[in-house]
RNA sequence: GGGCGUGUAGCACAGCUGGAUAAUGCAUCGGCCUCCUAAGCCGAAGAUCGCGGGUUCGAAUCCUGCCACGCCCGCCA
């Protein structure tokens, strides 16, 4: 409805002149109803009476009677001090054609998320990140903007050189023995890369608590862990030669969820390139420099805010660079090759990310914007591979697709298997997606499969039934042989489902807009909700095949009805289905 | 101990730059398929918005104290 302000702020502007009140004062006051019963737009007139001395009632009374009459506005009327305006129905049939455009500048902007280290299967506690970020992708890809998803490949450090380390040293029959007191591996995912290796990692992780050989295999990898982060080519190719079929598992199981990147960066490039050296040497030259006694480096930020223990450290005393010092020479990367920045972390990173954001600001550069979320729990607890407590991203998509194609089974009855396999793939995909999407990033989220795999009202499928309605009906009208057709002459009188529809059509950029901006996908993922709802609403009340005969008008509404939830559902990684 | 976040019906969740009767889904109870796909629609019932103070014409929303839960406070990544 923001298209909407103008027009009212111009028809406002001389009744607020005769008032004596400034644009700084009403301008802003102007917002979407609360309550859409009253009307779309309000103007509550309380902070007014203060400025002019009179009665808020009275305010709201006099504008409203002053208020012209204009074809786009239905109705203004003032309720106990606030102004409400009603758009017509005529002007926003007008709109429909550029309902779903954004109303934004458009920007450049790069997006890293995910960035998972390649050391096993993906799980649900990291598809939080995955799919946040995609759907942050797809969202400002929606609004226009220009992206680049990024990954930021972690591929230096420990949890990698423990991963080589283990597939260098350990054969098949010593990992089956040393993870033969562990559950047994169901051997679903023996195929896959990411399930094959992570047996190596697990085996080592367990060598490496308990094994008499456990000091000299500590030792063995912190010298990999060194020699990668001194930019050692042979032991660097030796990680990739190990993490990159992890990596090429994980990603084939993001694309089962419609996640794609645009490109990967590896850690190490820094390294290599002198970057982090460069970086180290002018960290040295702040003035929030110092240095500990065994010659490792900080930069005190206590000065800039940080409170706590304030001492960032970038570089060890054996002179390598550490996590976060290759996170800000890639960040000082990434300002290079966008205007606008955003990171998905989880909230275990606030301390770190303000330590590198702090550090880039030190340097002239500019901190990213940073989506946090928390983390994914299970009902039992903790996530944690350790102790396998974990729900496999391939397992649970596996399910949730068994679980869609049960329902259809049950549904349609006459859909062949092929049909059901399509289906299902897209119904439980989308659902496991719009399950994590539409709750606020902060919120703690348990993962349940009841909720997961619940396909009712509030799911992904409730909105993809709502697209599948308007293409069933776009189908029955092409193929009805020359139908009679007859349009609405008259808007005044819609029925309450057509207007509802109408309504919610006009708040789809409104909502995109504010989604973007504040990269709060969950707040689209909602409008998305209520746009079905309202669609099911017209649907109910509307018919746009009566017998032979079609209503245009209502076949208009209906087709932009389901372009916007088509765009919707893509913007929310969500397949729309024709038929389901 | 310090920092950040969360606390809204039985469960889950929206609303948080102050505004009208706190929205929605699940679960519960009742109704709707001779009518474009019932994964739908209609109705009922269900909330001391964690607790206490404060600011205000007005507080779920802002301030403050307390309580509960989560995350962080490595020369790890």
């Amino acid at each position: 409805m923001n298209r909407l302000k103008p027009i009212i702020i111009n028809e406002l502007r001389p009744i607020f002149e005769k008032l004596g009140i400034d644009e700084n004062h009403w301008h802003p006051l102007i917002q979407t109803s609360r309550e859409s019963s009253q009307g779309d737009l309000t103007l509550p007139c309380f902070p007014l009476a203060k400025i002019v001395g009179k009665n808020p009632l009275e305010i709201a009374n006099s504008i409203a009677t002053e208020f012209p009459s204009v074809a786009s506005i239905q109705q203004c009327n003032a309720v106990n001090g606030y102004v409400n305006f009603r758009a017509s129905n005529v002007w926003m049939f007008e709109q429909l054609p550029s309902c779903t455009d954004s109303m934004l500048e458009k920007k450049q902007i790069l997006i890293e998320h995910t960035s998972a280290n390649p050391n096993g299967p993906f799980h649900v506690g990291r598809a939080r990140n995955a799919i946040l970020g995609d759907t942050l992708v797809r969202l400002h890809r929606l609004a226009g903007n220009e992206v680049t998803a990024e990954y930021y490949v972690d591929d230096m450090g420990k949890q990698v050189a423990v991963l080589a380390w283990a597939l260098e040293h350990l054969t098949k029959e010593e990992v089956d023995s040393i993870l033969a007191d562990k559950e047994a591996d169901s051997g679903q995912w023996e195929g896959k890369t990411d399930h094959q290796s992570v047996r190596w990692y697990q085996a080592a992780q367990s060598l490496r608590q308990s094994s008499e050989r456990k000091d000299s295999i500590e030792e063995e990898i912190t010298t990999l862990v060194h020699a990668s982060e001194h930019g050692n080519s042979e032991v660097l190719r030796q990680f990739e030669n190990a993490y990159q079929p992890v990596l090429d598992g994980m990603l084939e199981t993001l694309q089962r969820l419609g996640i794609q990147f645009d490109r990967f960066t590896k850690e190490s490039t820094f390294v290599i390139n002198g970057d982090v050296a460069t970086l180290i040497d002018t960290l040295k030259k702040s003035e929030l420099h110092g240095e500990a006694e065994n010659g490792a480096l900080f930069l005190d930020l206590e000065p800039r805010g940080l409170t706590g223990k304030t001492e960032f450290f970038y570089c060890r005393g054996d002179g390598s660079s550490l996590y976060a010092t290759r996170d800000i020479a890639y960040h000082l990367w990434k300002w290079a090759q966008s205007e606008n920045l955003v990171n998905v972390l989880g909230e275990d990173h606030k301390l770190q990310a303000k330590q590198v954001g702090l550090t880039l600001q030190e340097l002239n550069s500019k901190a990213p914007e940073i989506v946090f979320y928390s983390f994914i729990k299970l009902p039992e607890g903790k996530m944690s591979t350790r102790k396998g407590n974990v729900v496999f991203m391939d397992d649970l998509l596996e399910e949730a697709h068994g679980h869609a194609a049960q329902v259809v089974q049950e549904l349609r009855p006459e859909y062949s298997h092929e049909e059901i396999s399509t289906i299902a793939e897209a119904v439980g995909t989308s659902a496991v997606r719009f399950n994590i999407i539409k709750v606020s990033p902060e919120k703690g989220f348990t993962f349940k499969w009841e909720d997961a795999l619940a396909f009712e009202a509030g799911s992904a499928p409730f909105v993809m039934y709502a697209h599948t309605r308007a293409c069933s009906i776009k189908e029955k009208v092409e193929s009805s042989k020359k139908p009679s057709t007859f349009e609405i002459e008259d808007f005044t009188n819609l029925p309450e489902g057509c207007e509802q529809l109408l309504r919610a059509l006009m708040l789809f950029s409104d909502q995109l807009d504010t989604s973007v901006m504040e990269n709060r996908p969950h707040i689209f993922a909602n409008y998305l909700l209520q746009l079905a709802t309202s669609y099911h609403a017209f649907y109910r009340d509307c018919h746009v095949l009566e017998g032979n005969e079609v209503n245009t008008t209502y076949y208009a509404i209906s087709e932009f009805a389901k372009n916007a939830l088509r765009k919707g559902l893509v913007g929310l990684g969500i397949t729309p289905l024709e038929s389901m």
